[in-house]
DNA sequence: TTGACAAGACCGTCCAGACGGTACAGTAAG
DNA sequence: CTTACTGTACCGTCTGGACGGTCTTGTCAA
């Protein structure tokens, strides 16, 4: 709880997730994590007592960021819908040229454990999009055509142009928005 | 050209894909997929020289038997109609209770190159989809969203349930066969 | 028919290297 | 004095894979 030196344990979050991205998802050692950290293994170890310590980090660290951006967006949002909150999030994330996604890997390799936290958010934010969609048809649709990009992105398979994801992106708010279908009334906040 | 004493590659592919799911995709080694599938490790060498190959031919293996299934799906299926096919074909194995995904973690952690066969595979199966599909926005709807419960089934997130999902399925169904928009009548067949 | 030979298919062992983790002495800052 | 490290040395284990030997099967000349 006292001052680290500088905050060390953010830079070694950032720098397993750079090498993870570069050396492979199974190549992610301690040593290597410790020196892009530019920190000494002792020091690693010190932060983080157990490889499965860092690997659980990494993924609560990015369910939270995931988490907090999520809550901002659906402020900017017209009439603070959700679902068309989570479509406009994850289309930025998709944009991004360097996906920070290959440390999942790493963590399923470790230890496939380590997916029950991200299980239990994505069914929790399902829930939510449930209780606040008005569509439900409609948020199927939208909630997984989104994971499929997502899926995409992950496995860096590039199958749409720049111009088609934008299609599908607008296709997808209009969905969310309920305009393609009848819908009883627009969200009420 | 030779008699395999049983049929030897087959066997340790299987075992290959039961140890990875067993033991976690990280905890795939050689002596473990020797022993399971009944053969020395000198034998699993003599088969695959290498880790990587082994990893390479179960990505190959696996393509070739989606592959035929597509093409077996489709025959069986009215008007020949491949997007139809492959929705079927992808919520028939979304349904079977032991998916032998694990597999692919290994393969990415042993070496994230080899989804390069799989990326060429998925563009060119979109790329067919893109000339047989008259409604280019109702495919990329379908085929995400066929993606989203790939993906979500390959991480065993289950958000949906026995009955959403076949809603969700009927409702894709019926996008791919040509209905503008997701109807709520009842898909037949 | 038989025996020799070659090649294919597989066994079992050994080893060098990598990796996670421990231990511990030292040290700069607050 | 405590916190937050650094740096080094070290240990035990696991794993890919090289290697040499063995068993089986097919071929073909005598």
């Amino acid at each position: 709880m006292k001052k680290p030196r500088a905050n060390s344990r953010d830079k070694i979050l950032a720098a397993a997730a750079d090498v993870a991205r570069e050396s492979g998802p199974g190549n992610l050692s301690l040593d290597a994590v410790a020196q892009r950290a530019g920190v000494s293994k002792g020091g690693l170890l010190y932060n983080f007592p157990t490889k499965a310590k860092l690997m659980q980090a990494l993924v609560e660290h990015h369910l939270q960021e995931f988490q907090e951006a999520l809550e901002t967006a659906r402020r900017d949002c017209a009439q603070g819908n959700l679902l068309a909150a989570y479509v406009k999030l994850s289309a930025k994330k998709f944009e991004e040229d360097q996906p920070p996604s290959a440390w999942i890997f790493s963590a399923i390799a470790e230890n496939p454990d380590f997916l029950a936290p991200i299980r239990i958010f994505q069914r929790e934010l399902f829930d939510r999009l449930k209780a606040e969609t008005p569509d439900f048809k409609a948020l199927l649709l939208t909630y997984f055509a989104v994971e499929g990009m997502r899926s995409a992105s992950l496995f860096d398979f590039q199958v749409l142009s720049e111009q088609e994801r934008q299609s599908l992106v607008s296709s997808l708010l209009s969905v969310a928005r309920g305009n393609l279908t009848p819908v009883p009334a627009p969200a009420l906040n």
